[in-house]
RNA sequence: CGGGAUGUAGCGCAGUUGGUAGCGCACUACGUUCGGGACGUAGGGGUCGGCUGUUCGAGUCAGCUCAUCCCGACCA
């Protein structure tokens, strides 16, 4: 394959695109800044999400569904958040078309106009507010934990596959206290359940920490993020979690009676994770080849390519194939045998490694003959052969560290590009070279504000676990006073 | 919604002063190949984004329009 392209070069968007296309994930639709997700690219989000549905389901968590749409009136009651969303809505007016007068297709009929229109979910915050008013009575009704897996639409101007599309797959739970402290720790309990997923099974490094106020989501009091950083240096914000307040409880009248018999407004957090997390599976780890995916998110984890000139040796190899996968399967690990007799062996090895396969068998004439097979692992490209009884008994240890080996590549990348930085002229030409800086800063809306302007940089969160750095100092910009670093980059 | 660009085969593109639509990849058939994206031969595939105009004649010129992409503002 062509290695024109470099993760770190300038053209980071297009080696993106490329990848997004050749490892078969996605597609453009015929509708603007709508994807098509392909069932390679699915499987691997089916997987991330029944990985998270579980560890949700540890916390207490149940799944359950709401409307698609929203009556207009529900986004009127909680101001910030209706501000935070209104400009990127979509909005349904009638619902029914007729023949066109001119008989040339049809048109909306103007008799068919609905008396409240209906938006159809950005979030689903308001709706499920609404619902909970009739659940939540008395204190015994708490906490209220609801989680449904669903698709959103906000009517973003432009649009990118996976980062930012018109209609997106995500999930977004969203619970209901007696308590401030309750909720709170609700907030901080689900971003550590975000960053492990991320950690463990999408080998990804994260850094959790609370936006800034500038940053918040419309309508919190607090935001809790988990940020990781691409190949070219860029943060992306990966998952957020983020506690209410009262707000939401105000806004829709959720109150319930307390042990003590007053009323109370119930305390909110909401918390969600999308499709965004295949781009940030794609731009954290693959190379000029194509996707690398952790084992723990790959559809195929094992591949096994014959390779033969007459059907003799196609059948024996085959043969090994199919012991060596029902030992593996047997193991709990999905395997392929590209048996395809259309297409070269040196075809099928550039195919599966731009799908990002982790682990690929070969074994031809040569390799029968001395009774052993190759072993190629996808994250190092390196080769290796082995007897073919030994194999299955090292594909699950490989597997592990291949798992491990992807999340310490990704984490030494951050490390190498995390600095600490005090000086105004070095931030705004060390930011535009793809870097994390620890800065200092005053805790005001205004320098966060005039650092963007000037840099394009925005705090991307203040660390809670690595890179906590509580230490007295002067902002960054404004020279005045400071309590602690917080975390600059460019984002997507 | 501002600034820039592009619409020609499934994809990527060429098409000169206006004169009967081309290339590469992909696709189909046959043969030779098969240990890192094979090769040969023969095929199939088009409302040149749309509309209007200029002209004997428009992919090419003009006007309008639609769509897409990139850069801004917005955002997970």
């Amino acid at each position: 394959m062509a290695k024109e392209i470099t993760p770190r070069s300038e053209d980071y968007s297009k080696w993106y695109n490329d990848i997004v296309v050749k490892a078969d994930l996605a597609e453009q639709s015929a509708v603007r800044g709508c994807m098509v997700i392909k069932p390679y690219g699915y499987a691997i989000w089916e997987k991330m999400q029944h990985t998270l549905d579980a560890m949700f389901k540890e916390t207490g968590v149940q799944n359950a569904y709401f409307p698609l749409f929203i009556p207009k009136s529900f986004f009127s009651r909680e101001a910030e958040h209706v501000a935070g969303f209104a400009k990127e809505c979509a909005v349904v007016t009638h619902h029914r078309l007729m023949n066109s007068p001119d008989g040339k297709g049809v048109v909306v009929d103007p008799d068919a106009r609905l008396e409240e229109e209906l938006i159809v979910r950005p979030t689903s915050e308001t709706i499920i507010w609404s619902v909970y008013k009739n659940w939540i009575k008395s204190w015994r009704d708490l906490p209220v934990l609801c989680n449904q897996w669903c698709n959103v639409v906000r009517w973003e101007m432009r649009t990118r596959p996976f980062l930012r599309t018109s209609e997106f797959l995500w999930q977004e739970g969203h619970t209901a206290h007696a308590t401030a402290e309750e909720a709170e720790a609700r907030t901080r309990q689900m971003v550590q359940v975000y960053a492990k997923f991320a950690r463990e099974t999408m080998s990804l490094p994260v850094i959790v920490g609370h936006k800034s106020p500038n940053e918040r989501f419309a309508g919190a009091l607090d935001t809790l993020t988990i940020e990781a950083m691409m190949q070219d240096g860029k943060a992306l914000q990966a998952g957020t979690s983020h506690f209410l307040g009262q707000n939401f409880g105000k806004s829709f009248d959720v109150q319930f009676a307390d042990k003590d018999g007053s009323l109370q407004y119930a305390w909110a957090t909401s918390w969600g994770v999308s499709t965004r997390l295949m781009g940030a599976l794609i731009m954290a780890h693959s190379d000029d080849d194509g996707l690398i995916l952790p084992p723990s998110l790959a559809p195929i984890q094992v591949v096994m390519v014959p390779i033969y000139k007459t059907d003799d040796e196609r059948n024996a190899v085959l043969e090994k194939f199919e012991e060596i996968s029902k030992a593996l399967t047997a193991k709990g690990i999905s395997v392929k045998i590209d048996d395809r007799d259309t297409l070269r062996p040196g075809f099928k090895f550039a195919e599966w490694e731009v799908k990002g396969v982790p682990v690929r068998l070969a074994m031809g004439a040569r390799d029968l003959a001395n009774d052993s097979m190759e072993v190629f692992r996808r994250d190092t490209l390196e080769k290796e052969t082995m007897p073919i009884e030994k194999v299955a008994g090292h594909i699950p240890a490989l597997l592990e560290d291949i798992q491990k080996n992807i999340y310490r590549k990704a984490l030494d990348f951050r490390e190498a590009h995390v600095e600490k930085c005090d000086s105004w002229e070095e931030f705004q030409e060390k930011i535009q070279t793809g870097k994390f800086l620890l800065c200092h800063w005053d805790g005001t809306v205004e320098t966060e504000q005039a650092i963007k302007d000037a840099t394009k940089a925005t705090i991307r969160c203040i660390p809670v676990d690595s890179y906590v750095c509580e230490e007295k100092g002067k902002d960054i910009y404004s020279g005045k006073p400071s309590e602690r670093r917080v975390v600059f980059a460019i984002a997507y």
